[in-house]
DNA sequence: GCTTTTATGTAATAGCCGTTTACATGAACG
DNA sequence: CGTTCATGTAAACGGCTATTACATAAAAGC
């Protein structure tokens, strides 16, 4: 229930669903006042509630931002899986969808990205360090969805030609996050070079799988002189 | 002149070097409290000055970060570019060295890099962007050096198979810095995985090349079938 | 139904930070 | 020597994080 301004109106003393807006409100104010700008006062701001409210949600403000990244970890997961779908109809049209959701998360959801993977974010605390971002189980999910895809990629290749999977998978996975991370921020560079995510993305790895032998034909770049 | 806790120790009311001091008291505490524990004023109290002190040398918090940023770029620019070395001996060798030198960067200044790239730092302000990061000349001098080394490599291909400079320069980049950006950073994933930076880099580098038809021979990958 | 417990909100407060303003110091320059 | 300008300090304001004591209402137990 939002009110003109989109502040949440409550009608009751209770808020009811503080803990989703105030996430919802941390993404909103991460996207528009860079990565750090956001404050945990504004957010309850957002919410309409008092500033000590949100502490009954979250310890700290690095807790809202650790959960920020979980839950963007198991968005990102699910739509990666569904991208990839097992494979289907090839491996190599579901690998370009994989890519096209890769990069499509991190243009819908900047602030989420941001959070996730630029851990200055949920870096460390005091002691220890937080980053419930990049090795939560729900960030794992989010590799072997990439890791899967390496596999059934490599299983295209003669089995003593096959480099290490894992290997394969933090490539692919190395130049999606480069390329989400240089374009899609803000001001980060790259804007100036007329072509899109996407075009530098599958041509880049229709060169590497080229590199790795597993397209079937001269297959999107021009030269087509291999497997003779 | 450092006192035994790391202070500046000044002996007159002027500090002498309080700008400097400031740079490199920044860049340690991004370091040591994540890319946004960093405060002024602590890098103040590390510098030995008021809190007032730095505003005679940066307009605020953002343009100190903006110049961590700045003096970053040419450094890495310059490392770049000696690493690169034109090309000398060959291509190939040079073209290894600078993906190391990269590495090596943001390895040995993970604070600059971090302020650099993941401009959630040096991000937008108030009204427009402030970035001076990735838009600044010296950051063009980083890329430049990178689309020097693309070219180089393209150009031993027959003209006809050579894809847009622009395209390959971005996609050196974007795995060298999808590379730099989950390895180098404290938690930030890929950790577990019991691979260098550099071993992924290169080997990532040696497939695309290979895709690319610039490799000479069966170079460091097993198969070595093509150019029949 | 009534009371007790628990969850979830507020108010008030302390301490830190960023930033500004008025003032102090001393180096550079005549 | 005296003026000027660069560079420091002190004091203050407002905003933020976080804690503590208290308020309110929903849920649970009887």
């Amino acid at each position: 229930m939002n009110d003109s301004s989109g502040r949440w109106q409550r009608r009751s003393y209770h808020h009811g669903n503080l803990k989703e807006v105030l996430l919802e409100a941390a993404r909103k104010l991460i996207e528009e006042h860079g990565a750090f700008g956001f404050s945990l006062a504004e957010a309850a701001r957002l919410a309409g509630v008092s500033p000590a409210a949100p502490y009954r949600h979250f310890r700290d403000r690095d807790a809202l931002l650790a959960e920020v990244a979980r839950t963007g970890f198991e968005r990102f997961a699910a739509r990666l899986d569904v991208a990839w779908n097992n494979g289907i109809p090839t491996p190599l049209s579901a690998f370009e969808a994989l890519g096209r959701a890769y990069l499509a998360f991190a243009r819908e959801e900047p602030a989420s990205y941001a959070v996730m993977f630029e851990s200055g974010a949920a870096a460390e605390h005091g002691g220890e360090a937080v980053h419930a971002a990049a090795s939560s189980p729900a960030a794992e999910k989010a590799f072997n969805v990439l890791q899967r895809a390496a596999a059934a990629l490599c299983r295209q290749l003669p089995e003593n030609e096959r480099p290490p999977l894992k290997l394969v998978a933090m490539h692919i996975w190395t130049m999606s996050h480069g390329i989400a991370s240089l374009f899609i921020q803000e001001g980060s560079a790259a804007r100036k070079i007329p072509l899109s995510p996407e075009e530098v993305l599958e041509s880049g790895m229709l060169i590497y799988l080229k590199g790795l032998g597993v397209l079937p034909e001269g297959d999107g770049q021009e030269s087509s002189k291999e497997t003779p």
